[in-house]
DNA sequence: CTCTGTTTGCGTACATCGTACCTGAATGGC
DNA sequence: GCCATTCAGGTACGATGTACGCAAACAGAG
């Protein structure tokens, strides 16, 4: 029965171990997954194609689609399992803003350990179960505090577009050198640099020149940047939350 | 003279239309990325290729690299043509909020215009003409108003990421239902409808739950529900800024 | 054990992509 | 009119996702 129609690989079970006579299965949709993740860890997305995660795994490339309906399947696996590495509590502490800071962090952290993971995330709307997971422990941190629950969803979405930029903006430029097959170090004195010196020394955008020279929290370690943004975010939560002792 | 360095496509100037003996060129690097603009606005970014822009030109796939060196730079200059749409004032009015208001809107029409836009601008650091002159707007409309240069340039990275945040949530689904070739109907009905339902019914992800069941804006109007959030956005904003009678 | 039906492994093949290279035509200066 | 120069565009190469089909492996029936 090959006519599979189509449907979200959420909804596609792996096919069995043992579903009848046949050969069984020598690897799995897990097992193909975390491959395919190494790799983009590696050498990024753009070199885990078909065939390399096959050869990885020691096979031929048309044997991936025993365990995965197409690419970009594998591409909401790949973003679901790094979602499983975010650690959690069971339940949220009481205290919104410790709980919504240790999942933008989770997320950072995440972020930083896989660069390719904002990419995916933010370039197709996907709803892993891992996901799902996240969300609903960065909505219920917000439940049961006098706000509705267009408010919980909204804040939480302005949480998430700020964590997935903050993080864009720490790696991208990074990003793209290594995508480009430069070193960044020549990427920036070769490639923008001499763009960016040309637009500052123009003068025709004198604040975005004071944003590059004047600032001081460019010069901040990254982690204490991503903590500056972030409180700034919780701040215009708090400033709706009633009663805003922040707990 | 073959070995072009490579260097940003905004520092290399295009062909000069006299500079010797020869042919003239017989299009333009602005030519070429009109076309690309409109084909992907018809048909997707992903339809925008070499060959097709060619075709719709009359010439053959070759000739566009006599205007652009390579095909992610066509990406930065269709985004820079489209950023150019955007109309602002000459100078900032003095009410800050709206002429934040004012940015936020044109580029959510921008987005919508151009469903491909977000995609390409949220794929890579660019830094186009354009795109500084409507960055320099924004980060002047919170100049003179107590804020250090961190905080404007905080303030509009946050805005920035709401706004890219939420053309993708109103536009993500309909965009991934063309991408995978089915109309959208069907695409929710039988691909990701089953999916959500499950979900929904597993009863796991009670917020989650309500945030698609019980939401009043869910159901507003688009232009409403942005400006829903942008509004809590400029509050966060306006929260810092000691004068804040909003002008 | 032998046979048979089922399921997987995987090689082959195709359409499509970006783009390197090369040939030939067009064109202005001498 | 000749020639150096420049562009148009055909051909070609390597890489991609993936449709197709065949051979191998294996469980159960006899």
């Amino acid at each position: 029965m090959p006519d599979e129609e189509p449907t979200s690989i959420w909804m596609l079970p792996e096919r069995q171990e043992r579903s009848g006579p046949g050969r069984r299965p020598g690897y799995s949709r897990e097992q193909v997954t975390r491959t395919a993740v190494q790799i983009a860890d590696a050498e990024g997305v753009e070199a885990a194609t078909m065939r390399r995660i096959a050869c990885e795994l020691g096979t031929g490339a048309m044997s991936l689609y025993r365990y995965v309906p197409k690419r970009d399947d594998l591409f909401d696996l790949m973003i679901d399992m790094v979602m499983g590495e975010i650690e959690l509590p069971d339940g949220t502490s009481g205290d919104w803003r410790a709980d919504l800071s240790l999942v933008a962090h989770q997320i950072r952290a995440a972020g930083l350990r896989h660069s390719w993971l904002i990419a995916l995330l933010t370039s197709r709307p996907t709803l892993g179960p891992q996901l799902l997971r996240v969300h609903e422990f960065a909505l219920s941190a917000l439940d049961r505090r006098g706000l509705d629950i267009d408010d919980i969803t909204g804040f939480v979405g302005m949480l998430s577009d700020y964590v997935h930029g903050a993080i864009r903006r720490e790696i991208g430029w990074l990003e793209e050198a290594r995508r480009t097959g430069l070193d960044p170090e020549r990427w920036k004195r070769d490639y923008i640099g001499p763009y960016v010196r040309q637009v500052v020394e123009s003068g025709a955008h004198p604040l975005f020149n004071r944003s590059l020279l004047e600032s001081r929290t460019a010069h901040l370690p990254p982690a204490e940047r991503f903590q500056y943004g972030l409180d700034r975010v919780l701040n215009g939560i708090g400033a709706h939350i009633t009663s805003d002792i922040s707990r």
